[in-house]
DNA sequence: ACAACATGTTCGGCCTCTTCGAACGAGTGC
DNA sequence: GCACTCGTTCGAAGAGGCCGAACATGTTGT
């Protein structure tokens, strides 16, 4: 429907302002470009030569066509690209969500090493708080899941691997008053105060972890904006013992013992096993890899930076 | 590269799930069709097809060419309607930039008429303050500039008529300062309050009609905002005629004279005579209507419509 | 003014690529 | 097992692209 070969017909005779010339340059007799072009005109049912003067010239028609026809075949070209890379068993994309409490930074050597494959996925990725990883896997919306909480559910094709698990640790800010109470501490002592919570702005609204009933709550966007909440006596909750280390060592969160505990939180890696790419299969080889898996769970211990 | 036949073989391969029945949906013998599905195999260098079970499937990588391709067919048939279209004598798109003083609620109705042509042609209709019209002209952001003001600059091409002259009036609330001061007023008298001006956000935040130098300014994005703000009492300025006739009238605006009154203001309508479509002709056509022209140059008489 | 040159078109013939039909091997279903 | 479908290979026929020759028209140089 326009070819490679047409577009060089156009471009040539747009850039040398003659068929004789643009056949010299395309190294074919001039009688073929007068009779391709004329063939073109036919195709598109068009003027698109101005042939009254000596030289002919494009009309507007002529140069919207080969304008937009050099944009096309760039598109094409591209096309072609993606084909090859699918072909050779990449990915076009591969869509990776997290889950809000994994640190995008622990992340970023990994998807360096990524790009030295030079294998030409688009990455994508994303982060979703509470069960919006799961929904994402089942939806479509993601390729790789990574950090998953709760029980797999049931979904065709899933396949999943144990991360690790995750320390929890019930701190306030040593101003708070609960920072105070005796413990262990009971609930209808905790169910007094505030709660922070990380919730997602567009889904998932609902629940969250760790959350009494009738309890007030914060929401905050994502988990170090809950640790730095908690920090400032803004309100209480559990916090992943790990990434609050130093501040529980420098008093600036107290870990207070409650009269039921949190257990460890088992984190996931899953996909979906039908149209297992070879980018799905490098990434899954990553986190597989025990030392990643590690540096993940623990998270990035928070200093106090405002000081 | 990529022509209409060969995405019709694999859009009939994909639905059938067969060559044989693709030959016969396309109307060609099944061994054209086997020996079209190697070659476009050969020309991507990718295998597209699937050929280890019985009926032959297309592969990721087909079914990425095939998805995509579609979309590119529609482009290229988007594409030959556009050219077909400016062949005729229609533009690809016309880009029409009135002053701000114009309401665009006087060309609903012209548009509306356009519209019912059917012509394919993309309009835009944009405003610019003060000399933005000429500039949009020259610097071919425009093909067609309504109610400009002030001479028409040395441009090649240009072209113009006069759409018609607009009339001015000093008027300022009765509850502002100035409501009081003995006719006619001077400039050291005017000086001294604040002026409202209209101006563009993004170009031209420089000089203003009517402003005397070192005057305050309340800058507002359109000739309607000015008319609230002034009668409001949060500046002075002048005001078209027309359009404050009832607000005049109702007493909501004072009318004084100046000691140098504003000359009524010739508005233009202009074009470049390169390149003139039917579109363009279309419009000139309406522009040069005696009770279009008046109707755009008088305005929206504006009532209070906060009580 | 005239010659030399450049440009675009038409026409007949050559050649490549597409298309077809026939034949064959392989897989499927009753 | 038999009838059927499916995909492939191969040679022949046909269509379309391409070239060179010839010609009409327009431009440039002297």
């Amino acid at each position: 429907m326009l070819s490679h070969d047409e577009l060089a017909l156009l471009e040539a005779i747009r850039d040398s302002g003659s068929l004789s010339r643009a056949a010299a340059r395309l190294g074919k007799a001039p009688s073929t470009i007068s009779h391709a072009a004329r063939q073109l005109e036919g195709r598109f049912d068009a003027l698109l030569f101005d042939r009254r003067r000596y030289r002919l010239q494009l009309t507007p028609a002529g140069q919207l066509l080969t304008q937009e026809a050099t944009r096309l075949i760039l598109d094409v070209a591209r096309l072609s690209q993606r084909v090859k890379q699918v072909a050779s068993g990449w990915e076009d994309r591969l869509h990776i969500v997290t889950d809000e409490i994994l640190e995008f930074e622990i992340l970023l050597p990994v998807v360096r090493a990524f790009d030295a494959l030079g294998s030409g996925v688009n990455l994508r990725i994303t982060h979703e708080v509470l069960g919006g990883t799961w929904e994402a896997l089942r939806e479509g919306r993601a390729d790789l899941v990574v950090g998953a909480t709760n029980e797999p559910p049931v979904m065709p094709h899933l396949r999943w691997f144990e991360l690790g698990a995750m320390e929890w640790v019930f701190a306030v800010s040593p101003r708070h008053p609960l920072a105070k109470i005796a413990e262990p501490l009971q609930q209808n002592e905790v169910i007094r105060h505030r709660a922070v919570v990380v919730a997602d702005s567009s889904r998932n609204v609902g629940r969250a972890y760790g959350v009494l009933g009738g309890q007030p709550t914060l929401a905050v966007p994502s988990m170090r904006a809950k640790v730095l909440a908690q920090r400032d006596g803004l309100g209480v909750g559990w916090l992943p013992r790990r990434r609050v280390a130093t501040l529980l060592k420098s008093g600036q969160l107290v870990e207070k013992r409650m009269a039921d505990p949190r257990e460890p939180n088992v984190l996931y890696v899953a996909w979906r096993s039908d149209q297992e790419g070879r980018a799905l299969a490098w990434w899954l080889e990553q986190f597989r890899q025990p030392r990643l898996a590690k540096r993940l769970i623990q998270g990035l211990d928070m200093h106090d930076h405002t000081e």
